[in-house]
This record gives C-alpha cells, structure tokens and sequence, in this order.
DNA sequence: TTGCGTTCCGAAACCGGTTTCGGTTAGCGT
DNA sequence: ACGCTAACCGAAACCGGTTTCGGAACGCAA
C-alpha cells in the first residue's frame, strides 16, 4: 500500500522545526547553521522526504518543463530522428531536472492552440520545435509570448532567434559536385514541397552547384513529390521517362531516395551502376537498401543535448541570437554513386570502390 | 512584449466577484446562477483566462501527466515503434487533457530512481513501460508505489497488472508452419538475449512450431545474437558456417533480418531463393530491403491509443487485471520467403509469388 | 408580520512548497 | 554591566487555483 508521502509539514513536526526553517535548511541557505542543515538533510533522506513538484513549480513561478511538439508524419513514414532527439534533450534537460513534455498537433491551427495553452498555462517554460515551415506561425507566436525557444531546423528569416541546423544548402552543392567528380552532367532532384524551408534550402543547393558547375537547368529535372518513398519512387518514374533521362539523382532524404532506388529497379536499372543516386539523412538503415544508399549524413547524434543546452541558457537570459548552431552533412559513400554509364562524359572519371 | 496573464484574481477583481465564485462558475457548480455562470465565462473567453495548471493540479492533487520511460536503444539501432506510440498516447490522453512526459535512462538502476522520483514528488499520476524484462523491476516498484500504470508487452507473471502485447509465440508458430508449408525442414531461429520477455516468448513459439511440426530440434539451430543487425550478420554467418546449414531462418525482428540478410548476401547467397528469411515487427522499411523483407507485421497503430485508454481508466479506479490485450501479428509475405532449393523436399511445395 | 426553506455568493481553509521579514539569542568588545 | 552586531530560526505572506461552510437575500406560506 502507498504510505501517505512525507512533505515539509511532516517533516518539519518530526524535527521539532518550522516548514520555513527546513526548506531553506533543504536548499541551503546560508541563515541556516551547518548543524541545523546536516540534521534536516539527514532526515530527510531517512524519510524519504520528495518535494511536491506542483508545489515547487507553483511557488517558484517556473514549471521547469519543455515541450517538444513532434513534427506531422506523412502517412506510413515514420520521422526516424525523434527518438534519438527526444534522448538527447532529455539527457539535456535532465542534467537540471527539467522534464520534457511532448505534443503532437493534427493540424496547424492545433499546434499553435496547443503552444498557446502550454505557455498561457505555466505548464511549460520552454518550447522546440521541429521542421519549421518558411514562414512558420509557430514560431511568431512564440515570439508574441515570450515564451523561450529553440528551432531544430530554419525559417526563412532566422536572424533573431535560437536554432539548430545542418546546412542542407551545402550539403547538396557536396552532393551535386560529387556527382559532376565522377563525370555526370545530367543531374536530377527530387525534393518535397516547398512550404518547409528545409526543402527550399536543399533546393536551392542543388540549383547553386548546377550553376557553379555549367551543368543543363532543365526544369524537368527537377521534381518535386511527396516525402515519402511512394512520392521518391513516382517522380524517379517520371525522371527516367524523360527522352534525355539523368545519369544521376540527389534526394531531400533518405527515405524519399530508397523510393527512387525501387523506382529504377523497378525499370531494371541498377541504381550506381545505370543511374547514381543520393540521399540526405543518413539514416543508418540505408546500408540493407537495395544497393546500401549513398548519402548526405546529418551529425544528429547530439541535436538534442545542443537543443537542450540552448534552451537552458535563454532560460536563464542568454540571448536566443547568441544561440544559433548551423552543423554541416558530409557524404557517406556506399554503393548508390558510381560513373555515368553512357553518353558524352567527361574525361575527369574518378576512380571508386568496386560496385557490388 | 508578454503582457501580465490574467488569472483568478484579476478577473474575479474585474468581474466584481470573488476568486471562489468565478473559479465555481467556470467549473459549471450546481450553485452559482445560469447569469451569473454566463457573465463569468464570458468575460474569461474575452480576457483570455487561462487557469494555471500548476496550482491547479497542486490543488487537485492530481498531476494529470503520464510519463512514457523509452526503452534504451542498444548500438546505433533506433527503435522505430516510439514515435508512433508516443503519438497515440498523446491522442489518447489529451481527450482528457493530461500531458505526456518522456524519459530516457541510463540504466536498470536509473530507471527505478526515476520513476520513484516522478511518482512521489506528485510529478505524474501514471506510468507507461516499453519492453519489460522477465522479470522487471519497475513493475513491482510501480505497484509497491500503488501508482498507475500499463505495460507496453508483459513479464514472465502478467496476471495482475495491466497490459497490451502482441503475441509473439504465436507470431512465431506461425512463421515456422508458414516456411515448413513451403517445404523446409530445417528452420532456425535467430534471438535476441532472454532476459527480455519478448525474446523468451519468441524462443518459446520456435520451439513450440519446431516440436508441433516434428523437425529436428537442433540447438546449433539456435542463435542468441545481439539485438541489432550487426548481431543478425553474425548469426547468420554461424548458421551458414554448419555442416548442415538451414533452409529457413526466422529471426526475432525485422532489425536482426536485415543483419541475416546482409549476412546471406556475403555468402553469395540470394535471400528468398537460397535461404528463406522471416522477420518480425513489420517495419515499412522492410520492403526496400534486399530483397523485400517477410515479416510478421504488428498492428501497431493503435497500441498508443489503447495503452493511454487503459491508463485513463485505471487512474479512474479501473481494476488493472480487467486491462489486458493481446493483438495477433499477421504474416507479411514479400520477397524473403520461398520453398527450400535443394536436399529432400517434402512434397507439398506450395506456390508463391514470382521472385525479383 | 413572522417563520422557514432556497438560491446564490462571500469568506476562508487548503494544497505544499518558497521567500521575506523580524525578533530572539549569543558572542563580543569596552 | 551594557550595547552592538551577527547568527539563527519562527511567523507569515505568497504562488493560483479548488472546495467547504455559512450567511444574506429572497420568495412563499401560515
């Protein structure tokens, strides 16, 4: 049976103290003589005694809680990197027994009434968020409250607020001119709609190293589709149609690359051999794809303790502009990039890794 | 700027009320007139009151909040399911407005401290748990605390408590009769160690198949790998390695198949066609594997919403042993299963599917 | 007019902490 | 012996709600 809890009163009569005394005794106030203190403390270990965290919250003004509001997945595909975020801000946050909350709207109008609710309510004092849109109400609302936060990701306009990223603009022009090294010319991609601004930015990575390159700007070349490996699969399908098809492809993500990948075999090609393709994620999955994907591969093991320790530190008055972390992608290459197959390619044909 | 929240006081003051009187009008009580009521929550919809959840809960002595403890993740290998079961509970629960809290733990011990922290400092009213063990200390430590709690999958005695699990050994039956319909006799079985119930279980549903079906219960047939697909390749590798080498192999997930799979390839073997392969858990990814990957697949969707359902009405005064479910996994037949090639097929050899 | 029962709201206790303020005691110097 | 200061703790306000209790105002019947 649970034996009533120990709270301050208790404890207090037990000592023969005022509840006053023993809470400033428990968070060691120097008024409090070193005897007085060690006796508290030592019975309330013995006790067992657990601070109400209501109470705390309450009588300190500061829930001392984040939400994370976990970004819409598009129908079956699942958002890989929310567990692995969710430990690290929870590593994070634990470090100064924060807790973390985590939401998930239907709609966008839900997620902005949902962070209205959470801050209006004291039950949070600090929100992260995931995928802003370009012009993302969420976090112009944030701003309204005062509310503390931190973007994992990017709005068009990121100059006055705390964010962490990885250059997807860079991370294409790597991607893009890893594919002109090994001799393609024609090079497509395949992105997601443009309302996130992670699909704008990856864009126009892959438009900069089309330029910087001389390369064809075919606008056929450039699809974009649902993100999904159904929506990756469909647009590689129109690609290949095409009457002068690519001799390579980079995608927005991984998942939508393992549909481009199913899309050319699906023609009998064999991806890094007829057709390149990379991805963007490295998700640690893509070495059972069908060949192991090449990709863009995202630092993202510590997203989450970064997020974390920025928040914090607005929270306690750091400036959110001081707190903006951009970290770069580098090429993981497995078996989906190799040499163009045909066609009139360029002399500069790098060497590379036997094709399985 | 954050203009100053409006609480019971300043409306009350602004209402020329009492906090007591508009904090019953706003709780519909039976005594305060229908004007009256009106008049209150009308002005509170305009000046935007939103009560303060912190005294609230204080008050109430209710914390309203579940926590969610993730499973710890062994290696690189993410667990995929927890995003989707983070979303159903949170559905689940905010019909009712509670929040969902997550923690990550470092270990066993780490694990207890937390949730004796959350539950008696009031932080929580309601425990969720992923993949227990056998015998798994938190359970007890959850009903010793007399705090409410589901279990996401079941310890070795699960009559008294509540819980939602898919049935593994019965998922397991069915993929060994599924591989001796197709006219394999020498079926093994790849595992993850047993100090998980779920591993057990899976073991206990080879064995069950292996013994129902008469074939030879070899336990070099037997591998205990590391639950990653590191661990399936090695498994695999031994497997491959026997005098007598199985024709089918049935692993205890999708994540130790994709190891078996990879593990096949490097024999120069083709999954499917020389070696059948069966995974578990059904993992969307699975059909971009090499080749698709058979599956057992869970009806997952739903079990965030269940759990959180169950959770609910426990907290109601529910009695635990009346929630219990237990879901069925279904066969997902995809490119990895197939009849055995060589040595002394039986003579049932079924059709299938064409073979990539 | 008196008496009684409703209806409706104010007053106050309470949840369990934190923090400010003030007073008692002891120690010290002269 | 006296005064002063510093050390230490008690008393009480406060955080923002919920809930119990009691009393005022009112209507109705005798």
């Amino acid at each position: 049976m649970p034996d009533k809890p120990v709270n301050l009163k208790s404890l207090a009569a037990h000592l023969g103290l005022t509840v006053g005394t023993v809470s400033r005794a428990m968070n060691d106030y120097a008024d409090i003589s070193v005897a007085t203190r060690q006796r508290v403390q030592k019975a309330a270990a013995e006790l067992g005694y657990r601070p109400n965290q209501n109470a705390r919250r309450l009588s300190l003004g500061q829930p001392e809680t984040v939400c994370y509001l976990m970004p819409r997945q598009t129908g079956v595909t699942i958002q890989p990197f929310v567990a692995q975020l969710l430990q690290g801000l929870g590593e994070a946050l634990g470090r100064r027994n924060w807790d973390l909350l985590v939401h998930h709207a239907e709609s966008s109008q839900d997620d902005l009434e949902r962070i209205d609710r959470l801050v209006r309510t004291g039950r949070v004092g600090g929100v992260v968020i995931s995928r802003p849109l370009k012009n993302d109400p969420r976090v112009q609302l944030l701003k309204d409250l005062g509310c503390p936060f931190v973007v994992h990701g990017r709005t068009a306009e990121f100059a006055d607020y705390a964010w962490y990223d990885v250059d997807g603009e860079d991370a294409l022009v790597t991607a893009v001119n890893h594919l002109v090294d090994l001799g393609h010319r024609r090079i497509a991609y395949v992105g997601a709609p443009l309302q996130h601004q992670f699909a704008q930015e990856r864009l126009n990575g892959y438009n900069r190293a089309v330029l910087h390159n001389g390369l064809t700007s075919d606008p056929q070349l450039i699809q974009i589709a649902n993100f999904s490996d159904d929506g990756g699969e469909m647009a590689a399908s129109i690609l290949l149609d095409l009457p002068e098809p690519p001799t390579g492809i980079v995608c927005v993500s991984d998942t939508v690359a393992f549909g481009v990948l199913a899309g050319i075999r699906a023609r009998g090609m064999q991806p890094g051999q007829d057709v390149s393709v990379i991805g963007y994620d490295g998700l640690h999955f893509g070495i059972h794809a069908n060949p192991p994907l090449t990709t863009m591969a995202q630092p993202q093991a510590h997203a989450g303790r970064r997020l974390g320790d920025m928040l914090l530190a607005i929270v306690d008055g750091g400036d959110p502009k001081a707190h903006q972390e951009l970290q770069r992608a580098h090429l993981v290459r497995r078996k989906t990039d190799g040499p163009p197959l045909q066609g009139a390619v360029q002399d500069n044909v790098s060497e590379r890794e036997d094709i399985q």
